[in-house]
This record gives structure tokens, C-alpha cells and sequence, in this order.
DNA sequence: ATGAAAGCGCTAACAA
DNA sequence: TTGTTAGCGCTTTCAT
């Protein structure tokens, strides 16, 4: 009739309540023998744990440590505040966000406060990746520690981290490529790319599916080497300038890290004409003006609130034990025209 | 220190547990003193309920029902099969998934469901709405039981539908309309539309959005008014086939509903050069394979299983009757092209 | 109008 | 090695 007890496992299997508890639980104390029977009778009976109940009695909190990075990226300012707003609504959850912001493109940082993170003893980590080998290090004591580990926006290669919650970035430069080779129709000249660092893997990997599609379907467009702004307004103001004033016959611009408000400024102040047409990432207020004006002609987005959204998920079903579904951490890479501006 | 329980309230408003409870739900036979004590103390130690603890002493299930529309349309047969998968799992979530199959565009079979799904007392319905009078009757007639209705896919209009859960289809129809008008580009000609139905507003909306956005920023695009082929392979190809001979100057298709399958046959026969470019909806195998051949040239598309997901949620806080979060059921049409297929 | 006590499914301390 | 018992926070008879 309705689901099945660790009662009725009891009585089948004919033992107490505590052995079938401890056959669930996997604690020692009973005899190859009588676990053979207690898991006889939960097969037979098609028995599922309660998790609910089994958290209740325990009084068991999920405590989930965030590691995002620090600085004025507006980007990561939202994923901030995402978190803020998330960490009230998940207390009813039975579950405690805490969250630390580290230097960005600083693998030291970012491994001495997963080291910090192992001795608070959370039951998770969540943590936007910069590529070290520290990095790698303290991941996998963590691992080892049984605490589970998931990359949230930027992965970590090769490593143990449990799962990736964030969009494929090779498919985003693919699909930038795709746009940007379209728009530009017909109109050779030079492609440039602004990246935030190529230390983080999100920036390789948006290149180098910007560079596949790009080689393979736009062969007329001649592409620049990636210069790197570190995110960062002023900096990329001063490079795209440069790299304007060398170079006049550049039809499109791929940025695939932040600090976009120095590339509006660049841009407005070269005055080209025709202008090039330019694809960038994050929808920001100032992103989003760009594209009304008719600066930017298109902008990639990943939705922070999914992501975290998504991070819990997954959090949650790796502490109970739970299968995850793949398809749960594969965020899409949304599109904005000035036409579809939500 | 703790979160506060129950105990706690009854101890400080000085009343027994059932008290506490029967304020609590809203019970009656408490005196308006002992009540104004009770809430007094609830608010001052901060209280907010466990429904997992009370879900799991009423031993509450809730009971989710489904009505979406039959028929070989693919998209719906994903639908299907996608609730069937979650079926399983919400069993976990205390959730139990039914669903049913009502005839495509026809509001007397869907308000029909709805009744019966009335009668079963269920403690919620969502379903792929179809405009008509007896549908907004029987979905009052719900919300009148108590019932929550979300809406998914497809909306209905001004009704007291709870919540909707799906992408944003005039958006939707403007984003297509950006993408065809760029890919056009200076090319001057005629647009085909392709719809299911003018009875979905799914449909409606789109149109509505891609005519929007095509006369105010592709004016030398050329709208010839949508036809309708039901969501059917056979009668889209008969349709357009039938367009394409009467025009020989169209230059973009839009389709915004089913049927791809026809829509693909037609152009292969036609042989049109240069080829019209292509906008359709929902990636299938056919729409797939029509990107990758270079047949169709964006595909936009709504992930079911985000959909479903989101409703059920959705669903379970209003049941709960826990504030929603409107972001929830909003779901980013995706764009896929060639160069970034999953 | 109010309260005492048993129980939801699971866990844990303590006996045996 | 196994079992008994008392909760977790909330709801629900059944008394008073």
C-alpha cells in the first residue's frame, strides 16, 4: 500500500529496529548473516529510505561553503549578492551557506581557503575556479576529507571536484564565432579578443571554441591575438584603444571576460565608422545599454540565479547520496539581441 | 540558538502544544486572548514551521497532475516521456505525478480533464493551455476547490492561473525576427510565417513579437501573412510547397510551431537558390540534422526538462503556500546554430 | 476552550 | 551481536 517502513523491513527480516538501521547506515555490529536477511527483506520490499524523517531525527543542517571571487567585476558582484538572497530562503532547507570571497586569479588564495573550509568540517565546498596547483591540492584533501566539492562557472581540469555547475564555454566562443561571422557578412578585416586572464579555464575554453569556429566557417576573418584585461575597466580601455589605433581595419570584437565598460569607452572614443561589430559576455547595465544603443550587437549570458540555484541541487543530492542528474548542472548559454532584452 | 519549535512557542505563550497548532493552521476554538498571546510569542521568538516535520507527521503527499496534449507532434512526446522520468523521482519528494493526454487545440477535451482531475480532489493540475471559454470556466472552477494551476508551455490569458512556467514567446518571436533580419542581411524579399495554430497563444505571441521587431528594423523584409499547418509534417509540406511556388522571392521562413519535418521536405524539393534562410522552433532530430546539413539556420528552443522541473517546484510552494519566486518559472528560449549543437 | 499523549519514519544512547 | 527506548518537530485523537 503506501511506502514501506524500516518497521516492516524489521518484521520481515525478523530483527529490531537498530539492526535494520545499522544495515542502512552501513555501521558494523551485525553478523554477514543477518545483513544478508535485512537487505533480502528491503529488496523484497522495495524499501526507500526517508530522507526527510532521517534528517529530522538527526537534526541534520547541510553546511555548503561558497569560494567566489572578490573585486569590482560586476559579474561576480551579482554572484554575491545571488547568494546573500539565496542563504535566508535555504535555512528552510535545513541548510547553512556560508561564503568567502577570495583575490581573483589568486590560486593561493583560493587554496588556503578551501584549507580553511576543511577544518570548519562543511559537508561542501562550491567554489568558482582558478587553475593551480595548490588549487588541485587542497580539492583533493578536501576529497579525502569526504567533503564534497562542485566548480561553479569556471571548472578545474582533470581534477576530482565532484561536478561543474556553469555553461560549457568552448560551445559559448563556437557560438559567439557563429554570430559574429554572420553579422559581419561578406566584410573581410580583423577579428580582435579581449580575455579577462588565461588562467582561468572559462577564458581558455571560450577561445579556443571562438578560434575553431572562426578557422573553420570565416576564413576571411584574420583574427588577433588575445590581449588580457584582468577583468578590469581601465585596463581594457587601454589596450582595445591601442589596439584600435594599430590596427584600422578591425570589422568585429570578441570579449569574452569583463571590465566591458572600458571597451564601451574605448569604442566610443575611436569613433570608427563603419563600426565594428561586437560580441561580448555578461548582461550588465552597462552591457545592456551598449546593445540598445547599438554598440554591442549581441551578449552571451550565463543566469547566476540558476547556477547557484542549480550548485544547491547538486550539493544536496552528492551529501545524501543521492544520484545527480547530469543535465541538472548544464546551464545554457543565453543569448540577448537588442531585440529580446528581458 | 536552535531554531525555535513549537515547544518553545507553547512554553513562552504559556498554552499546550495543540494550542500553538491550532493557531498555527488556523484551527478554531481558541480564544482571541490565548490566539493574540500565541502569535505574540511566535513573532517575538522569530518561529517559522518545519513542514518537513509536519509534512511528515500528516503524512502528506501531494498530488500533482498533468494534462498536456497527444498527438505525434515530437515536442509533446518529449514532454511526455520527460514526466515519466520525473514521475520516478518525485516519488522521493513526497510528490505523486499524474498525467494525461488530451486532443491538441481543443478546449472542450482539455476542460473535460480538468473536471475529472477536479473530482480526484488532486492538489494541483498543470497543464499546456488551450484558449477557450470552458478552459478558463473549469480553471476557475479549480481555483475555486482549492486546486493550484500552473500553466506550462502555453499560456492562458487574464485567467486566474496561479502561476505560468515556460519561455517568453513574443520575446521569443523577436529574437527570431533579429536573428532572420541579420542573416538576411541587405537581401531584399519576402518572409513566409508558419504557425500550428492561432487557438495557442504560444503561437499568437510569437507572431506577434516577429512582426513587431520585422517592421521596425527590416522594413525591406516583406511579411506574407502565416499560414497554419496544425503542428503536422504532411500539411505544413503541402502549405509551404504551395507558398514557395506562388513566390519566388522568399528570401526567410519562420516557423513557429510544429511540423518541421514537412517544412524541411518542402524546401529540399523546392531547391530554391539561393536558399531561403530558416528560423524554426524546438531542436529535434530533424531540426538537428537540418542545422548541421545547413538547411535551417537557428533553432530556437525551450528545455523541457528545466520546464518541468520549474513547475514542480513552482507547484509545491504554492501548495505550501511558501512565497514563489518569480524567476523560477521564467525559462530563457535557447538558440542553438550550427556551432553550438549540445 | 484547552491539554495530555501517541505517533509519523528514522536515529541514537543505552542495555542485554 | 542484537534489542529497547526515547526522542526529532509537528499533528491528531481523545479527554477534560
Amino acid at each position: 500500500m503506501s511506502r514501506p517502513t524500516v518497521h516492516d523491513v524489521a518484521r520481515v527480516a525478523n530483527v529490531s529496529l537498530s539492526t535494520v538501521d545499522r544495515v542502512l547506515n552501513g555501521r558494523d555490529g551485525v553478523r554477514q548473516a543477518t545483513q544478508q536477511r535485512v537487505r533480502a527483506a528491503m529488496k523484497q520490499l522495495g524499501y526507500e529510505r526517508d530522507i526527510m524523517a532521517a534528517n529530522l531525527s538527526r537534526k541534520r543542517v547541510y553546511r555548503i561553503h561558497f569560494a567566489i571571487p572578490d573585486g569590482p567585476n560586476s559579474f561576480m558582484r551579482n554572484l554575491a549578492a545571488e547568494l546573500d538572497s539565496h542563504a535566508r530562503l535555504a535555512l528552510r532547507d535545513r541548510t547553512e551557506i556560508s561564503v568567502s570571497l577570495v583575490p581573483p586569479f589568486d590560486g593561493r588564495a583560493l587554496a588556503a581557503d578551501l584549507r580553511r573550509a576543511r577544518e570548519q568540517a562543511v559537508d561542501g565546498v562550491v567554489m568558482v575556479a582558478t587553475e593551480s596547483a595548490e588549487v588541485r591540492q587542497a580539492v583533493s584533501d578536501l576529497r579525502g576529507a569526504g567533503i564534497q566539492v562542485v566548480t561553479l562557472i569556471s571548472d578545474l581540469s582533470a581534477s576530482a571536484r565532484g561536478h561543474f555547475v556553469g555553461i560549457d564555454n568552448v560551445s559559448a566562443g563556437r557560438t559567439a564565432a557563429g554570430l559574429l561571422g554572420r553579422f559581419c557578412q561578406g566584410r573581410p578585416g580583423r577579428i580582435a579578443i579581449i580575455a579577462g586572464s588565461m588562467l582561468v579555464r572559462d577564458h581558455v575554453e571560450r577561445r579556443l571554441g571562438f578560434e575553431q569556429v572562426m578557422h573553420a566557417e570565416f576564413p576571411d576573418l584574420q583574427l588577433l591575438p588575445p590581449v588580457e584585461g584582468g577583468d578590469e575597466a581601465a585596463r581594457v580601455d587601454e589596450l582595445l584603444t591601442n589596439v584600435l589605433q594599430d590596427c584600422r581595419d578591425i570589422v568585429g570584437i570578441y570579449s569574452l571576460g569583463g571590465g566591458n565598460r572600458g571597451l564601451r569607452a574605448a569604442l566610443d572614443r575611436a569613433k570608427s565608422s563603419p563600426r565594428p561589430l561586437v560580441v561580448v559576455h555578461e548582461l550588465t547595465d552597462q552591457s545592456r545599454a551598449a546593445l540598445q544603443d547599438g554598440v554591442f550587437d549581441a551578449v552571451l549570458q550565463q543566469d547566476i540565479h540558476k547556477e547557484v540555484a542549480s550548485a544547491l541541487i547538486i550539493m544536496r543530492n552528492l551529501i545524501e547520496a543521492v544520484p545527480v542528474d547530469p543535465r541538472t548542472g548544464i546551464i545554457h548559454t543565453e543569448i540577448f539581441l537588442r531585440d529580446n532584452l528581458p
